[in-house]
DNA sequence: TCTGGGGTCCTAGGACCC
DNA sequence: TCTGGGGTCCTAGGACCC
């Protein structure tokens, strides 16, 4: 028996890490992953984060901050391998793995500590495995509850353990910034901070009511359950039946803002081509079809529109987001990104079809279909709308 | 040449129904 | 004829996570 059967399992520095193994001449390098042009840090070694390189940096500002540093293009092919690899060892210690992300992991060791030992060891024996074959690090965190786990492997950073027993929470989440919480992010931190609570102990020593009034009545229960770490502590595993995704989309940032229709509306074709043929790989329709809008000064708009059935069809996602754009009326306004989402999943086999008399919509499935046939033989560069080509 | 792309969940107002 | 109350759906925006 133990009290503390949560592990948060947290690579460190994973996309570098990775990238890395492939250029040990680059080791004590400052070393970033992430694209070209217009994009962001993806994530940035120890030796590069000396600098004040973070992931989710724009990649100017890194440069910035340090002129030589290695900028590495990422190569998800790997990155998901090496993942997949991890989570086997994972399962190899415990079925009830919940995957957060390609890099990260809670797992519920309780079944496993007869066989393997306290859940310190078996986070040890991990992070050693992991070591041994993949060459790449990670930190753990052991807890009673999912949000304590999570902020102890971030205390545990990089390569290291620690564990928090039930009897230690109060004095190890007390003193830290609210910042510091599983799911308080910046504004949040800012408005607790006007408010004079500080720490995680200032939170916790407020009244829920008060915290309600503030933040509302879900967020504020929420913190305060996150202050005292009496969070959730059951694990949904990943593997096995799960539900699925609620929405799947995909927005693009364009090289250069542009005001051209012609130029966005091929975009919004190529966006709801690429997420249609998520969706019917994935056996999944959906209703509702969203249009997101980027401008240059970063103001994001979004515009939906429910339709009566669920599709999975490109054109009519194309069609929809369409007419959503030109709604907008936008007079030569510079744009910066658009997307296009599709939310209220379900699986296409619940679906059924009203076939209207006469309906000319069928003939689009049909081709969805064997747009995918000929992309699954030879691959996503061949097949596309004419538009795009 | 500041600020990606993939998601989830919550809020709040209005419509509509009972 | 003077103001209810609950539930669900839809839309738009926002916070947060990796």
């Amino acid at each position: 028996m133990t009290d503390t059967p949560l592990l948060h399992v947290d690579m460190d520095a994973f996309y570098a890490s990775v990238a890395l193994r492939e250029r040990p001449d680059l080791v004590d390098q400052p070393v970033v992953v992430g694209g070209s042009g217009r994009g962001v840090v993806l994530a940035a070694n120890y030796v590069a984060r000396r600098y004040g390189i973070r992931s989710a940096l724009p990649m100017t500002r890194a440069r910035r901050l340090c002129p030589h540093v290695v900028v590495l293009a990422p190569d998800y092919d790997t990155f998901t391998s090496v993942s997949a690899s991890v989570m086997e060892t994972f399962r190899d210690v415990t079925p009830v793995v919940e995957a957060m992300s390609l890099d990260e992991a809670f797992l519920d060791v309780r079944g496993a500590t007869r066989r393997l030992g306290s859940p310190r060891e078996i986070a040890e024996r991990l992070r050693a495995t992991i070591h041994d074959e993949q060459g790449i690090t990670c930190s753990v965190g052991v807890a009673a509850s999912v949000s304590v786990a999570k902020v102890a492997s971030r205390r545990a950073k990089p390569d290291g353990v620690v564990v928090v027993s039930p009897a230690e929470v109060t004095s190890f989440l007390h003193p830290l910034d609210v910042g510091e919480l599983y799911g308080v992010g910046e504004k949040t931190q800012a408005l607790l901070h006007r408010f004079g609570l500080l720490t995680v102990g200032d939170v916790a020593h407020t009244p829920l009511q008060t915290l309600q009034r503030a933040l509302g009545d879900h967020l504020g229960r929420h913190l305060h359950h996150l202050a005292w770490g009496t969070d959730r502590s059951d694990l949904s595993p990943t593997a096995g039946p799960h539900e699925p995704e609620r929405s799947m989309g995909a927005d693009e940032t364009f090289a250069r803002d542009t005001d051209d229709r012609d130029v966005i509306v091929r975009e919004l074709l190529r966006l709801a081509a690429r997420v249609t043929g998520r969706m019917r790989a994935a056996g999944v329709a959906g209703r509702t079809i969203t249009l997101k809008v980027r401008f240059a000064d970063f103001t994001t708009i979004t515009r939906s529109r429910t339709m009566p059935e669920a599709t999975d069809v490109t054109v009519e996602v194309h069609r929809a987001v369409t007419h959503l754009y030109d709604a907008l009326g936008l007079q030569r306004v510079r744009v910066r990104l658009v997307g296009v989402r599709v939310e209220g999943l379900v699986l296409r086999a619940t679906v059924h079809h009203q076939l209207a008399l006469g309906e000319p919509e069928h003939g689009w499935a049909d081709a969805d279909r064997a747009v995918d046939r000929a992309t699954r033989r030879f691959g996503a560069k061949a097949v596309r709308p004419a538009s795009l080509v």
